[in-house]
DNA sequence: TTGTAATGTTGACGCCTGTTCAAGTTTACC
DNA sequence: GGTAAACTTGAACAGGCGTCAACATTACAA
């Protein structure tokens, strides 16, 4: 044979292609199966059925089903990292800052949603007990979290519990969120948004300043 | 031999007395090993490993784990009902009932987690992405969310969007609790209280009014 | 081109899980 | 005492995760 017929592959180490594409194509998959079945229903085998690779291969990528689904999670990260920060430098206070966080969060949430059935209906009828976050839900709330520590310590935001405000900005993000992604088809984004951004609002205003 | 030895069962058939026991020990049971190992964690061997029983027997009393679970949270739900619907009948207003619900919430969690350690550490631990809610926690959460549609249906609380305050007053509750919980042991329960309370509250005053 | 070491892949295997069921035991009642 | 119903037992089953010795491919040097 004259020429080399593998001529698709780049310059690149072959080695180094096939790995990173098997790597990608186990996460795609992953990601598809857990969304179809959720995390406890989706069996590894699930997963690699639906690439071109076998159990043995999987576990040379990920040391387990779990580490996929931290994978997956750090990947919502990386794509909601951005949006986020944008949203975020558009603001000049607090209040406008807190609307960014919570719509750029509501709209990430819907799009992955939509994107792939995420695990609301097949995983809450096998195990109605256990509560499955989505690993972007997971990571896009980690970020959330940061970005709000963080404005309050530049001292965008009242001097408040952090922690607490925090955790009680995430609850109502996280509730309404999931409360409106059940009302489909009939989402109204701005709705959902316009209210968990005035329950916040209004509930930081009424909060006692700390130290002193 | 002239007496029967076995003289300490009751005048109720013996049969209808270890069933009883027998039910009562393998939730007693779960409920410790639901606790050390979680959800997930805990197989059904631990947990007729500390009764008298054996495999089958588990499930002759119970259909599956899963249901040991429903039964679990049942029972938090049987021990929660009172205190909160006492709560709720000493208040005369809505944000008395409010806070007389966060309170009895907070309370309740607070009891449960120092009773037996609650699904917290360990299950984080063996599966971090994975939220599990401790089965009284569930069984809590639907009651408060009733309750707080109640009280909306008999005009005690503005005329809101029920879903979405329910869901928000649920997040806060929630989240602030377990940001608590994660204190000890320097748990101030008032000041949780106070917080999720006054959060919630002032969310509330900010809300748009719905139906015009 | 060809030999060889390193790296990647395979799938049958071991162990553990939830759940079932035929065989044995206990209770209730006559 | 005898018998039928109710209950208990634990080995067995199906199916899951993760391992590993054998096989295949790639990279590289001579």
């Amino acid at each position: 044979m004259a020429a080399d017929d593998a001529s698709a592959i780049l310059l690149a180490g072959k080695r180094e292609e096939t790995k990173r594409a098997n790597r990608q194509a186990i996460l795609d998959a992953a990601r598809q199966v857990f969304g179809e079945l959720g995390f406890e229903g989706a069996t590894v085998r699930d997963i690699i059925r639906r690439t071109p690779l076998s159990v043995g291969a999987f576990y040379n990528y990920y040391r387990s089903k779990d580490e996929v689904y931290e994978a997956l999670a750090a990947d919502g990260a990386r794509r909601f990292k951005p949006i986020l920060r944008a949203e975020y430098d558009k603001a000049t206070d607090f209040d406008g800052f807190l609307r960014a966080a919570i719509f750029a969060y509501f709209r990430f949430s819907l799009e992955e949603h939509e994107a792939w059935q995420v695990m609301r209906p097949s995983a809450e009828r096998s195990h109605p007990h256990i509560r499955v976050e989505g690993p972007e839900q997971k990571a896009v709330f980690d970020e959330v979290r940061a970005v709000i520590a963080d404005g309050m310590e530049r001292g965008l935001a009242p001097r408040v519990d952090a922690d607490y405000l925090a955790a009680a900005a995430i609850g109502v993000a996280r509730e309404v969120c999931d409360r409106m992604l059940l009302r489909r088809p009939d989402i109204d984004l701005e709705a959902a948004v316009d209210f968990a951004h005035r329950m916040i609002q209004g509930g930081v205003a009424a909060l006692p300043l700390v130290g002193d």
